[in-house]
DNA sequence: AAGACGAAAGTGGTTGA
DNA sequence: TCAACAACTTTCGTCTT
């Protein structure tokens, strides 16, 4: 066991005899009984730590190896299961059994953690992510652990909900179906457990602007600059004209984005645009429609067809 | 033949009694 | 807690290029 290099006071009583309480994820001050920290782990620093390999052996909690010792496999009540069906020697193997036992339940958190930012880390690399996005669904991830959140719910889920709310509030929303292609877990599960975890943690969660999935869409999409900043623009005019609110805004990106590669004479099919944008072609008509409609665009892409016409 | 269009029915979440 | 409702999807037939 590594030794705790964690040396803190407690701020009431200035006392260093600290007890960490692992199953409560608290750390109480044993002198006057205040509750020092409530956070589990300060998880950024053990994030950091793993990643760096910087060397220093003041470690709080296990090795950083043991982290890759659980497989992303099924939950620890699975292997528990198991191991009871396949014993024959029921005595010799009760105590070890129990002993066993105990020692997870009292890891189980931590273990959970462990497993749970394994995770986390493959999906958020996989969805190429940046660190600060990362960190912050770790952090929510770790919340929702101690108040018992991921009761009920699978872990993985979990993950990606706390991801999918990082995302959005470092304004680089994801779809839910890249969070679900990446995760593995279905969109309405992820939907689900995002809804609640933010709803307990009171995370304010303010709708995603759809110009924060212009750039990704635009590139994915092999269209130029120019079609990018006037779909932008679109947007705005858009927001203004008021056929933003209510609607989804990974829709309105797409039909931004659609119209401004028709005006640029870059046309794209719906499909084509639906598909990276994760919605149906008939949402993109919908808003489509609309745009035209309220913001006379029409001209415009007549103007292009006369040209592409006229150069033939 | 492929893309665009739109009607109709279904889904899951929100809201208000 | 339940029903009405809005947004979005799925499916499918028709029109346009």
């Amino acid at each position: 066991m590594p030794q705790s290099g964690y040396v803190k006071k407690c701020p009431e009583c200035g006392s260093i005899n600290l007890f960490l309480n692992r199953e409560k994820g608290e750390i109480i001050c044993k002198d006057c009984g205040l509750v020092v920290e409530e956070k589990m782990v300060d998880f950024s620093q053990e994030w950091r730590e793993f990643d760096s390999e910087d060397g220093e052996s003041r470690r709080r909690t296990g090795a950083p190896m043991t982290y890759t010792q659980y497989d992303q496999g099924l939950g620890t009540e699975v292997g528990r299961k198991a191991d009871l069906y396949t014993l024959d020697n029921k005595d010799r193997n009760k105590f070890f059994r129990l002993r066993k036992w105990q020692y997870r339940i009292s890891t189980a958190i931590e273990r959970n953690l462990k497993l749970a930012l394994a995770e986390l880390k493959r999906v958020s690399s996989y969805l190429k992510l940046p660190k600060s996005v990362e960190e912050e669904a770790a952090r929510i991830y770790t919340l929702a652990v101690q108040r018992g959140l991921v009761r009920g719910r699978s872990m993985e889920s979990v993950v990606a909900g706390a991801l999918y709310a990082a995302c959005r509030r470092h304004d680089v929303p994801r779809t839910l179906d890249e969070l679900s292609e990446a995760s593995g877990i279905e969109k309405k599960e992820i939907g689900r457990t995002y809804r609640f975890v933010t709803r307990e943690l009171g995370i304010t969660i303010l709708p995603s602007n759809p110009a924060d999935y212009i750039a990704r869409f635009s590139s994915a999409l092999k269209l130029t600059a120019e079609t990018q900043s006037r779909s932008i623009e679109i947007l705005e005019s858009a927001h203004k004209a008021e056929l933003t609110s209510g609607r989804g805004p990974t829709g309105i990106a797409a039909a931004a984005l659609y119209v401004s590669a028709l005006i640029h004479g870059e046309k794209r099919t719906q499909r084509e645009v639906a598909d990276v944008a994760g919605v149906t072609e008939v949402t993109i008509r919908n808003r489509y429609k609309e745009l035209l409609d309220k913001l006379k665009l029409e001209k415009e892409i007549k103007k292009t067809k006369k040209k592409r016409k006229s150069e033939e």
